[in-house]
DNA sequence: CCGAGTTAGAGTCACAGTGACTTTAACATG
DNA sequence: CATGTTAAAGTCACTGTGACTCTAACTCGG
């Protein structure tokens, strides 16, 4: 454990997600904001956000910082998703990355800002990314897809209330299928990870929504020992 | 991405679990290895094996090398589980440990060796740990009992071939309760995660019972883009 | 050599959750 | 005010599961 300073450095990078229209369908899919490098090795290449450990600032907040900086947002949602630290990863020096990813809400993806050297991409088509990010994003992607179908981290893509029927925009956007209004509405009201308001949502041209509200008292039950929390600011990790 | 050396130290740790008979009771429960610490911090607590981080391997690795090292045990499965990385964690010095997870056979912890400095705790009351090893323990078998519900691990505290009562005994001791013969029979047979041999075992005073093999192919589909494999020397992680 | 004891392994039944589908409610719009 | 649209509730067949029963095939004690 007492390691004296090793040739190995250590970077914090996150990939960070949110739901916006598809260019030509509309369909909400997967986007994520993606930084060009602008050194060496890689250096024009688009990369995760991230970057150095700080000494004095521990893992989820190094991630959150990076993330505001490049990309001016804040999560709603933040998780270690696993340490990447191949000998080969990064040509010519010995990086470990810890790689966290972030849920942000849709009406803030799209006031982002898009500069010349920050752009958003369909996670499904990114280009050939810096480093092992591809693998990185592949693997991301792989974890939200499946941690949505068992866990409830769809709300951090809305707003503070939601009607069934948008949060079932989100499953589809992420799961990439239709599902059957009436059976998510059975689902997701049995499983409590919602409750209800008392306000309804009119101006559609049909039925009034009930607005609904995302139950935290539910869902902390399930999250293990290290208690992955949904808000920003509080940091989660090993105590 | 292009970090100096910074302040920050690297470590591998590993949380190895086997099975071995409880004291009293005989029945099989979950055990760990851990090691003494000889210098400060913590001089003469009990922790975790591991080591800081060597520049010319990668971290699974790394794991599997002190894993040896200290216990003389060989891995039939080897997981990242977390990157714990709070700024004081270890008193005096900023270390970051990447913390990995082992299933060893039972045989082979039977004989494993017991030193001064190396003893096998039962993994549920294990005594006050150095740094925040005893929350680090406490995740890891929290992730042990999740994974043997969802995904099929428990072969790799068995040999090459088993029957489906000794596999149903893995599972007992881990989630620590007893499941139903013939449902858990139906359940593993459904599944293929098993294939059956011709070979029965004879010997108890009763019917002999099928031997099964671990289905590698049925296994590996579900386990997204990284592919934790469940073999040793074969390394996983970011490519 | 036989009966008792034990676990292997197959089978039954009631019940809960789910996918596919139908029906009614309540709005906006033309 | 008729029409289109989605909200929300309800129906039905099917599947997987927990609890349980029954038969098979061995070892061991007498």
């Amino acid at each position: 454990m007492t390691a004296h300073a090793a040739a190995v450095s250590l970077a914090v990078s996150t990939v960070i997600f949110a739901l916006r229209p598809h260019a030509e369908t509309g369909r909400m899919t997967v986007w994520m904001p993606l930084v060009r490098r602008i050194r060496e090795p890689f250096a024009g290449r688009w990369a995760l956000p991230g970057g150095p450990l700080e000494p004095d600032e521990d893992l989820a907040e190094s991630a959150a910082r990076t993330l505001a900086e490049t990309t001016l947002l804040t999560p709603q949602y933040l998780e270690q998703l696993y340490a990447f630290g191949n000998i080969d990863r990064s040509p010519g020096e010995r990086v470990v990355s810890i790689v966290y990813w972030a849920l942000v809400r849709s009406e803030e993806a799209d006031v982002a800002v898009e500069t010349e050297n920050v752009r958003w991409f369909e996670a499904d088509s990114v280009p050939e990314l810096a480093f092992d990010h591809n693998l990185i994003v592949e693997y991301a992607l792989w974890r939200l897809r499946n941690k949505l179908e068992y866990s409830s981290i769809a709300h951090a893509f809305l707003g503070e209330t939601f009607t069934l029927s948008e949060l079932r925009e989100v499953h589809e956007a992420v799961l990439q299928k239709p599902l059957d209004p009436a059976n998510f509405r059975r689902q997701i009201e049995g499983s409590g990870q919602v409750v209800p308001t008392e306000h309804l949502q009119t101006g559609g041209r049909h039925r009034p929504a009930r607005l609904y509200r995302y139950n935290r008292a539910a869902n902390d039950e399930n999250n293990g020992p290290l208690g992955v929390r949904a808000l920003p600011g509080r940091t989660q990790g090993a105590s």
